[in-house]
DNA sequence: TCATGCATGTAAGAGGTTACATGATTCG
DNA sequence: CGAATCATGTAACCTCTTACATGCATGA
């Protein structure tokens, strides 16, 4: 029946029940909120909110500043929405190239896993730093959505534990 | 200097490396092997392939059984593999639905996130089971490579997490 | 006024998925 | 003999990334 949307526009979807947005807004929001588990394009998010419009999910609002044109969710974009969350979130992507790193180990020249690892031990432990201020900083905000929080406590969960398994790497990897 | 080649065929170099394999084999080496954190379909495994006999990372041998073409690395292909991985692995890419449920989480109808976080709680523990039962027959084997063992680690890892992390999320999530 | 940030969009190409088509071999 | 598995490949399509082009607004 409705209009077959793809898992980008349904989150776009998901963000404009917030209120209407600019893709720019968008772009951001996504960006701030589940930027490492969710990432979108502005070429992807014009595109979509162009093709939703097409299909009335949205409609664009009166130009404003800087041609920023706001997009509202309609009523067949609620729907929409609902069907596809009914769905069930799919498998989704997963590829870490680090991994690859990791299992083709014996064939990668001398010592290049090593520095690799320890690099990238150094960004999670920085991550994880900075997710843990920003739990502090929006913990104590009073109407903090926890759906949010949650996302953000997954964050910090996977940067802690993939710290841990750099540390505990037996010696052997990388030698 | 020596060909381009994306980070797919890079992969496919790398398994290259333990003997000559055909594509049948290449995929299912990955998705043993690394699986669920590098994903690979058979299309893009046979075209990569075309692509790098095309221009001397690989030579294909006789056709075997069933139409069997194994593929054997060459000195250019090694060296093409070395160049890239001397590049580092770059950032990679996720995108789980699974997270997008849950920052929308307060636009989805009652109890559906709650019904998909209690069904991934349930994956992801079968999941951890099995890699359990796998490090436990794969740790006894006498020349196992011991970083094909810390990918799976890495599986134990974020898996244990994940089931936490949902166990742990509070009750006004999904409510 | 000039750099920076806001804001939209197009074009081209690379990468990835799905469906289709074909046939050999093995095992029960 | 029939089903399952091995094995290769093509075609169409969708999705995603990168580079390019344009211009308004703000503040130093």
């Amino acid at each position: 029946m409705s209009a077959d949307i793809n898992a980008t526009a349904a989150s776009l979807l998901g963000f404009l029940h917030d209120g209407p947005m600019t893709g720019w807004d968008l772009v951001a929001r996504a960006e701030q909120t589940i930027g490492p588990f969710w990432s979108l394009t502005k070429s992807q998010v014009y595109r979509e909110l162009a093709y939703m419009a097409d299909h009335g999910l949205v409609t664009p609002g009166v130009t404003g500043r800087r041609d920023a044109k706001p997009y509202t969710i309609t009523d067949a974009g609620r729907a929409t929405f609902a069907e596809w969350a009914a769905r069930g979130p799919g498998e989704g992507t997963i590829r870490l190239p680090l991994l690859l790193f990791v299992t083709l180990g014996r064939h990668l020249q001398p010592g290049l896993l090593r520095s690799v690892l320890s690099e990238q031990r150094a960004q999670q432990a920085e991550l994880l730093k900075h997710y843990l201020g920003l739990r502090q900083v929006l913990g104590e905000l009073e109407d903090m959505d926890p759906h949010v929080l949650a996302t953000l406590e997954y964050g910090i969960t996977v940067a802690r534990a993939t710290v841990r398994w750099i540390d505990r790497l037996p010696p052997e990897v990388g030698a």
